[in-house]
Formats: C-alpha cells, structure tokens, sequence
DNA sequence: CCTATCATGTAATCCGTTACATGATTAT
DNA sequence: ATAATCATGTAACGGATTACATGATAGG
C-alpha cells in the first residue's frame, strides 16, 4: 500500500463515491458533469486513474465486473471514509484564484470592446445555463447542490457587470 | 527550434517581457508579484523553465550576464511578438471555472456555519489587500491593471455576500 | 446499411509543483 | 558574528491533459 497525496481531484472521487455507495469510472464522469463539474470539471482519463491511485493507497476498493465489459466498481474503504470527514472538517485551504483568461488578455494590451463583448455574451449563456438547472432542481435537492450553483450564478452576474461596464466606458 | 504549445503561463511571460523590454527570471518573478499575481500566480521555478522553453522554440533570445551571477536575460524576437499580438486578438477560450476549494466542501457536507466563517474572514483580508493596492495606485497606472484589479475586488464582495448568507441561513 | 456519436478505456507527454541548494544581505 | 531572510537557480516527481483506440448504439 502506496502513500499518494490527495489533491481536490481525490476529494471529489472520494465524496462522490460516498454519496452514491459505488462507482464505475464511467458513472463518475456522468455524476461530475451534473453536480460538482459545473465548478470543477475533470477530465474523464482522470477518472480512470485517480480511483487506481486512490486504491493503491487503501482509500478503495476495486472489483471487477464478471463478463460484459468487466468494469471496475469503486467503494470507499474505512480510511477512505476517514480521510474524507477529515478533509471536511479542515479548515479550507487557500483560497482560489480568478485565473481568467480573458482578465490576462486585458491586462497585456487586448482590445477592451471587443473583448468585453465576447465575454459577455459567453457568461450570459452561461448563466441562462445555471439558471436552467436551478429553475429544474427537483424539490429534495441537497443544500450543497443549491448553494454552490447559487455562488456560480452570483459569481456570473458579478462578471456580466464588470464587462458590461468594460464594454461601455 | 523545437514546438512548444503555447500556455497561459507563456503568455504572461511574453507579455511582461513585452513591458519592460527584457527581463531575467527573478526580474519576471517580482513583475508577476506586483501585476498579473493577484490574479494568476505562478511558481518562481516557472520564470527559469518557460524562458527557456519559449527560447528553444524560438520566441525569445537568451543571453548570459557576463561576470557576476551570469544571469540569464530574456527578450521578444520577432516570432514571440507576433504569438503575443496574435493572442491578444484571439477570441478568449473558454470561461474560468470557480475551482474554489471551499466550495468542494461545502458540496461534500462540510459545516457551513464553520466554513463560511473561515471563507468570510480570508475573504474580508484580501480584500483589505486590493483595496490598498488600489489606494496606492500611482495616478498614470495603466487601465489593464486598474480594470483587473476591479474585477478582483468585485469578486471579493461577490464571495463575503455569498459566505455571509450561508453562515447566517 | 452506413455513418456518426456515445461509451469506455489505456498510453504517452508535459506542464507545474515540490524539493533541494547556495551565495548574498540584513537584522540583532 | 550569527541567524535569518532574500536572491537565484537546478533537478525530480507526478498529476493533468492529450492522443490514441475500439466496441456499441442510434439516426438517416
């Protein structure tokens, strides 16, 4: 058994794993792209290799499928539960950074109308987006789901002034 | 010459050399500290490797001090002007994600009154930070670093509003 | 039927982070 | 003087992205 160090890419296997008992990497991809992949997408390769370190580390288990496509099914191991309810209970880590392309671009020298523009016709569809899906959250939806979408929206709406006002001056 | 596909991280590199004419490495690493940092931080160890990567593929020429620490200083050839200007007048690629660890947490079931406390306070201290670089602003500062410092700042109010609310819910 | 897209997975590459180092200044 | 921090750089490692592959399903 292999030390690795969790990364948030670790946290999001191990947290969704826990909310659903088992996974296949497959059924990782679907759930990141409904619930936490609105913030923090991964790419699906990683989702075939962050449960094989996670395994080697005694934070999973793995099994087999027997015939068809012989999947592998991942479930939380007790250290797995552990590391999980300690990484909740840490105090966060940093906080992130913007690291927005297009803030880069106008710092170094871009057309400001024209970036602007295309920026914010990208983050009112975006928005339509989020707002779609909350306008469909089912009734029993979890206070997690809600309110992180409820930063993103808040967060788009702040970007759609800031270029608007980019735009306009 | 080698390829090497173009990254943020070479854009700003590009760029700050753009600014000042010719930079070494820990020139780039105090530029990065005082400009783009606030809101795309990178790791010193890059301002040695993406020099010499972009050296080795031909858009930027090195030579070394004589003397002294031999330094090694950096500057635009023709090629790495022309990936710059092509870059500004790109169409940005795609949006930023939030990517906010914090946020992770509170999808996963951290306590919110516990989390959003912690976020609020970090939050309040950053912004204190932009708000007295903003105040320090010398009155000639070019509009790039004035508008990405508001965006900054924006986004700062965005977050205490938001982790307000989830503590006081 | 044939083509496009979805489902599912592995392999290679590489950028970014972390660790390691050491000479020069500043502070006590 | 000595410790601490700044200045400056290299090397190793590993997580994340990209490229490569192929069987299944659905649409036209």
């Amino acid at each position: 058994m292999q030390d690795v160090r969790l990364t948030p890419t670790s946290y999001v296997v191990l947290g969704l794993i826990d909310q659903v008992g088992q996974a296949t990497p497959y059924d990782l991809k679907r759930l990141v792209s409904i619930s936490v992949g609105y913030f923090w997408s991964l790419q699906h390769a990683q989702l075939y290799s962050e449960p094989e370190r996670l395994t080697r580390a005694g934070y999973l288990t793995e099994e087999r499928e027997e015939g068809g496509r012989r999947r592998k099914r991942y479930a939380l191991t007790e250290r797995g539960r552990e590391a999980l309810a300690a990484w909740r209970a840490q105090p966060p880590d940093d906080l992130a950074e913007l690291r927005e392309p297009a803030l880069l671009k106008l710092f170094f020298g871009a057309d400001r109308k024209e970036l602007a523009t295309a920026q914010l016709e990208a983050h009112r569809r975006r928005l339509a987006e989020y707002e779609a899906v909350r306008e469909q959250m089912p009734p029993r939806t979890p206070e997690g789901s809600r309110l992180t979408l409820e930063a993103g929206i808040r967060h788009e709406h702040t970007w759609i002034a800031f270029w608007r006002e980019v735009a306009g001056g």
